[in-house]
DNA sequence: CTAGTTGCAAAGAGTTTGCATGGCG
DNA sequence: CGCCATGCAAACTCTTTGCAACTAG
C-alpha cells in the first residue's frame, strides 16, 4: 500500500521541506497549499503515512494542545531542541552544543537515548524570568 | 471568581493527589469519580482552573496526540522529568541528578529555566535502542 | 442572600471514514 | 487496466457553552 507519489503528496512535502524551520498545524498546511488543489482530508491523510516514513515530525505543544507537524530536516533539526517558554509562548532553539550535553546525559543517566527532533522543552525563558 | 471550595473541586484534587505519580486524561479522570456524582462538564471545568492555581500539570504527550492532567507533588514532580519511548510508548522518569544537569546545563547555555513537571523527552528507551 | 458552580443538552471544533470518481504506474 | 488516492459530505469524538437550578460562604 501506499505506493503512489500523487501530486498532493508531493505539493505537502515541498511545502513542509520549504519551511523546514517552522512547525505547522494541519488547517495551515492546508490553507497555505488550498490554490494548489488539496483537499482537507488528503492533509490529514497523508501527514500520518509521511510521519510514518520518516519524512516529517509530528510534535504536541502542551501550552496550545494543538498537534504540529515539522519536516525533518537532517542538518539542522535533527540536532536542535526546541524551547517554548510557558508564560509568553514563544518558541526558541536549544543550542547544538547544550543540546549534545542533554543527549549525553540522558544516555549515561538513564540509558535512554534523547530524539531532539520531537522534544520540546518547557519553561521561562530569559525575558520572563526577569519580568516576574 | 473562582471562590468556591466545592466538593467536585475537592474531589478532583483528592484524586490526583493520591494518584500524584501518574497522568490522566479528561475523560479516565471523570470515569474514576463517577460514583462521586461529578459531572463531564465540572472536570473540563474545573481542570483548567486548578492548572491555572499552580495545583495540577497539564502535559501534551507526542504520540497519543493527547492531553493529560497530574497533580503537581511538591517532593517528587518538581524535580523529575517525563521520558517518553517513541517506540514502545513506555513512560519512565530521569533520575534527579539527570534532571538537576539538564535544568543547569539549559539555564547556562540559553538562559531558559526550565520547567521539570512540564517537560517531556521523547527518544528510544533502553529495551527499543537493542530490539532495533 | 448573592455570586460562583453544577448538570444537562445543544453547539462547536477538529478529525476520521464511506463511497464513487479520478489518476499513478 | 488495476489499484491506490482523492474529494466530498456525513459521522465521530472531544470540548465548550447557555441556561435554569443549586450551593458555598
Amino acid at each position: 500500500m501506499k505506493k503512489y507519489m500523487t501530486k498532493q503528496r508531493k505539493e505537502l512535502l515541498c511545502f513542509l521541506e520549504e519551511n523546514a524551520d517552522a512547525m505547522f498545524k494541519v488547517y495551515d498546511i492546508y490553507d497555505s497549499l488550498k490554490d494548489k488543489d488539496i483537499s482537507l482530508s488528503a492533509v490529514y491523510r497523508n501527514l500520518p503515512v509521511l510521519e510514518k516514513e520518516g519524512l516529517i515530525n509530528r510534535i504536541a505543544i502542551t501550552g496550545s494542545s494543538e498537534i504540529y507537524y515539522q519536516s525533518i530536516d537532517s542538518k539542522l533539526c535533527k540536532k536542535s531542541i526546541h524551547l517554548n517558554c510557558t508564560k509568553c509562548g514563544k518558541s526558541e532553539h536549544l543550542k547544538t552544543e547544550t543540546a549534545l550535553i542533554l543527549k549525553d546525559s540522558t544516555l549515561t543517566g538513564n540509558g535512554f537515548e534523547l530524539d531532539p527532533s520531537k522534544t520540546v522543552i518547557y519553561g521561562k525563558c530569559s525575558d520572563c524570568q526577569e519580568n516576574n
